[in-house]
RNA sequence: CGCGGGGUGGAGCAGCCCGGUAGCUCGUCAGGCUCAUAACCUGAAGGCCGCAGGUUCAAAUCCUGCCCCCGCAC
């Protein structure tokens, strides 16, 4: 088929890939403009764009598609179809109409649950014991088009959003490139979104990113794996400097009567407002990230302290 | 030119302000001790102190430029 892609971030890549290998034309890749961020205001490509550099394909970032030049530019391709993953700029009706098949989108989680911005984190902060992917058609109301394929896969209990961002985006990929060889075959089965289960999983805000210590540990466990390896959650070292944890197991160690937040032993268990939580993987302020006995034998911290 | 921290044997750090012997906690290797051990004891290997210049009798340390990593903000 005769296609665009479109997407930003890593999680995207694999299926660009796929559909390469496929044997699919991709007439044009779709990411985001380099904006200046980061450190120094400096700009950095996608890693859709990088990717797509890399299979020397097109690659386009208008700034919005309700540009009507961005829009005529869309559909003088003469798509069979668009595939839409974690592109992050919405899809006004006029583009979603200008392929002869529609446009398509990878979601990172079992609709109608998760619907929105970050599907992955939401379901590891919630405890899901399952995720996964679903293909849909892309709609104007966000997220709520039928879907046409979805895998389920166990998060698992020590799992963190890292993990099932590779996990996903390779169960992603061969599911998309199914779906569309289903969609040219004519067999394609668009299945309407159920009502009941639906669930929005909203931007991680700043303020949420913040540990804290009064909370029961299995609540921060998952907090903890749901931020991690970014944004992080972190809480404040007793010098005023930000401390992320980048992976804790919960104890059962009793802290009863122990301050949330005060260090128990030197191995670096914390008292939460219900049990404990020993921290293995931390990063400081301004250095790398590094597991909890490494941190311990430069300085670390010790039994007594609290943490904020 | 957004703000800031950092680059020192394999890991994590100290030393830098106030130039003068390469330090600490581990790891590795060898030997010893022990019924036994991620225990303990003894010993050893392993560094061009990020790179390039400069100042100096002497630079990890002071000065200049560059490279790389990271936190915040965006």
């Amino acid at each position: 088929m005769r296609l665009a892609f479109m997407g930003s971030p890593a999680f995207a890549t694999p299926t660009l890939r796929a559909l390469v290998e496929a044997g699919h034309e991709i007439a044009a890749v779709y990411t985001q403009p380099p904006r200046p961020a980061g450190r120094g205001g400096k700009t950095r490509p996608t890693a859709v764009a990088e990717s797509a550099a890399e299979l020397e394909l097109e690659v386009r970032s208008p700034a919005s598609l309700k540009d009507p030049a961005a829009q005529a530019a869309f559909a003088a391709l003469d798509l069979d179809a668009a595939v839409v993953v974690a592109y992050g700029l919405l899809l006004p009706s006029v583009a979603l109409d200008a392929p002869r098949l529609g446009c398509f989108n990878l979601h990172a989680s079992l609709l109608p649950r998760w619907r929105g911005a970050a599907p992955i984190q939401r379901a590891v902060m919630a405890g899901d014991a399952e995720t996964g992917v679903c293909v849909m058609r892309v709609t104007p109301p966000l997220d709520e088009g039928p879907v046409l394929a979805r895998a389920a896969t166990p998060i698992g209990p020590e799992e963190d959003s890292g993990a099932l961002f590779v996990r996903l985006a390779a169960m992603g990929a061969p599911l998309m490139v199914e779906s569309l060889a289903a969609l040219a075959a004519g067999r394609a089965v668009e299945t309407p979104q159920p009502e009941e289960g639906v669930t929005y999983a909203k931007k991680i805000d700043k303020a949420e990113a913040r540990i804290d210590w009064s909370r029961p540990a299995e609540t921060l466990d998952r907090l903890i794996r749901g931020l991690s390896p970014a944004p992080g959650a972190w809480c404040a070292s007793p010098d005023g400097a930000r401390l992320k944890v980048l992976a804790a197991r919960p104890d059962r160690a009793p802290s009863a009567g122990a301050v949330p937040g005060s260090i128990l032993d030197a191995g670096l268990l914390i008292a939460c407002g219900e049990g404990a939580l020993r921290l293995t993987r931390v990063q400081r302020a301004g250095k790398a990230p590094m597991d909890a006995e490494d941190f311990q034998r430069g300085g670390g911290l010790s039994p007594g302290v609290r943490l904020g």
